[in-house]
DNA sequence: TCGATGAAATCAGTATACCGTTTGCGTAGG
DNA sequence: CCTACGCAAACGGTATACTGATTTCATCGA
């Protein structure tokens, strides 16, 4: 399970932001740095270091009762996306300029399981699929720092993701943004794949957004009033 | 020395962030956890953890002796620009909309040090004014993803900046940017901020990459081929 | 005088231990 | 049966100790 690099730290780093991209952590499971660990056969340290680097990058939030998945606010899921406004679109005309014939290839295979996944109504596969289109015309970014910020505003979303392709109608909305955005990496037409992506960025914040909306208002009913979150810096 | 929070890392750690956004620490020079920990009184552990978000960051580079501040190559600073370029300029745009009277203040006193710090030549001043107009207009900026976004990507060019200014023709032009975008500020057209911040941001990239140039051929003529960095995971 | 060899120092990584705080539970009292 | 008090466990934070790798330096030999 423990592969990358010669560093336990690193190891454990790579192992939870997996976790962490395909959703394999609910907002209500604590992440402790003994049970990881001792999962692990290792000592507290690492696994604590691995954590906390989770909370300076702001996927995680630190309790009183180990480490949680950030929730996402209204205000938060705004702000991310003006981000990715500026960035994205720019970052897939330069990736679709730039692309090789074998990320195209990536790209579409990534694109064919998406819709495989949708026609079998594969939630983690679609899930999974999505990442990998994704990565796929990030590598097609000449730019790491572009590519790696990106990459991270992303990430934010994986908590909320699973509930963005809960509601019908999202998902096909979504999965139709993405198909265009392919075919405008197919036609290798940057101007086009810049539109669409921004098209697709108005359209996504528009589903995170009434999905949380909604998310917030069972958990408000359900309880009146409780939550409590240590503070702890991230500067 | 060490005021903020009730949590040594995060104390070592805006530390030794302002150390580098100062350029107190040279390339030369070399961080070494247990040097900061009896500097501070400490333990080893919060200063190796401060060091280690730093390298997570991006700030700092780990190598087999201590930790550096990490050198930007020339693919770095086009890169870091073309990323800036994307949002400096709207963010700076929404601070000019949504600025109060209190921030116009504090931008416009940040300003007069400025040129207060270039009619006396002093550097150091006029490092640090600088720092003081970019943090001011970015209180103006609402969402704080953007804003802590492109405060990091600012910070990465603080071991560079000093030789920028060192540069004669550099400084008036970059100064001259500056007030130009001052001036905008106060006319509270976000759109000319929008435009005279773009218009900085190439002058800036063209300054860095000019002086990073000359760093670059002096030190290959002062030693043939010399250097080492292990490698070491950033993720 | 210069290069090789080995010993000592340096430093990152990891492990273990200790402490203070918070939380949750159990028990006792109303 | 509900509340209040208090104790014990859980957990994050910090300290100290150990290890292995790398580098530096000094001594020895050519």
């Amino acid at each position: 399970m423990l592969k990358p690099s010669d560093n336990l730290v690193d190891a454990i780093y790579a192992d939870l932001r997996l976790k962490l991209q395909r959703s394999a952590v609910s907002p209500t499971d604590r992440l402790v740095d003994t049970e990881i660990a001792n999962a692990h056969g290792i000592s507290r340290m690492p696994a604590r270091e691995a954590l906390l680097r989770l909370v300076s990058e702001g996927y995680l939030v630190g309790t009183t009762r180990g480490f949680a998945v950030r929730e996402l606010s209204l205000d938060d899921i705004s702000g991310l996306f003006e981000v990715r406004r500026q960035l994205e679109p720019r970052a897939a005309a330069c990736a679709a300029r730039d692309m090789t014939p074998e990320i195209e290839a990536e790209i579409t295979a990534a694109m064919n399981r998406v819709e495989q996944a949708l026609s079998q109504s594969d939630i983690p596969a679609l899930l999974a699929a999505n990442v990998d289109f994704r990565n796929a015309w990030l590598k097609a970014v000449n730019n790491p720092h572009m590519a790696a910020t990106i990459s991270r505003f992303i990430d934010y979303f994986q908590s909320v993701r699973l509930g963005t392709f809960a509601d019908p109608g999202a998902v096909y909305q979504y999965i139709d943004g993405l198909s265009r955005i392919h075919a405008a990496f197919l036609a290798h037409d940057p101007l086009m794949v810049q539109d669409r992506m921004t098209l697709f960025m108005f359209a996504a914040e528009e589903a995170y957004l009434s999905v949380r909306r909604r998310q917030l208002e069972e958990a408000e009913t359900a309880r009146p009033a409780r939550r409590r979150t240590r503070k702890r810096g991230t500067a």
